[in-house]
DNA sequence: GTAAGTACGCACAAAAAGGTAAGTGTGAAT
DNA sequence: ATTCACACTTACCTTTTTGTGCGTACTTAC
């Protein structure tokens, strides 16, 4: 795992041209790498889920229909490594943990459900794109 | 705002049942698809930088840092295929293509941007709680 | 007594994503 | 004469992602 010092890409410029929209635009930017994590297959889904309410492990395996165990588990784990999600251990048996948003992943979760509800309202549009297209191929 | 046309995707289902978020929960539902392609990991970068303005090829090739001739070719064919981006093809030599957003492909670029802006804004936050549980790992 | 539920970790395998290099056909610049 | 730019496509290969099945330690339910 390397440790983020130094940007090559940016350092040299000044704070605001770092600032500007389009670090992301360039390799090796962090901020790629948050994003990835966030818009991933069952990171959105996970986020969403979790705005609603704090869930158990089992519960999101069920309510994410298709998502593996290890990729649920796997998916927890950078968001929470991100900081965006909470993991509670109660040290019972059988085990009981909870997972919920932190404030910062409430604030992402948000985003990330403005962009879910926009796809899933306007679904139809895109479909019937899809069909048009179909039909002049 | 609640569009009443049917989609075949969930006809059969009550109007309240399809407005439940959570169709993207189930599997095989084709918003998890179109969300796919607009978060996946090129498609994010090309509708911000379309969002932007036009752009041709080799210009979001440049612009894009680290993506290949293959992938942007791929997510452009994607993002058009889904009705999302304008291709404008010159019969000149040598070629001249233009890639535009579609009206839709500027209301999902709105919100992709919200996220990435969000993510860039507080990228320092998330390398901060990355930093902290690194020290007590 | 046996099965199921809990929240995972691990090893292996399949599938998907992605990168690299080369080729296309033409014209303009060197 | 050679090289470059354009917007790709195709074949081949590597890397990453994802799935599958098993094991855990213990309890409750049948």
């Amino acid at each position: 795992m390397k440790k983020q010092i130094l940007n090559p890409a940016t350092s040299g410029l000044t704070l605001s041209e770092q600032m500007q929209r389009g670090q992301l635009f360039s390799d090796r930017c962090p901020s790629r790498q948050v994003l990835n994590h966030v818009t991933s297959r069952w990171g959105v889904l996970v986020l969403i889920a979790l705005l609603e309410r704090t869930h158990r492990f089992s519960e999101l395996r069920r309510k994410i229909t298709g998502v593996s165990e290890r990729m649920l588990a796997q998916t927890l784990q950078s968001l929470e490594a991100d900081g965006f999600v909470l993991r509670t251990a109660y040290p019972v048996v059988p085990p009981h943990v909870e997972y919920s948003l932190t404030p910062m992943g409430q604030e992402v979760a948000d985003k990330v459900q403005a962009l879910a509800d926009w796809v899933e309202i306007n679904l139809h549009r895109v479909l019937q794109v899809q069909a048009e297209q179909e039909d002049s191929a």
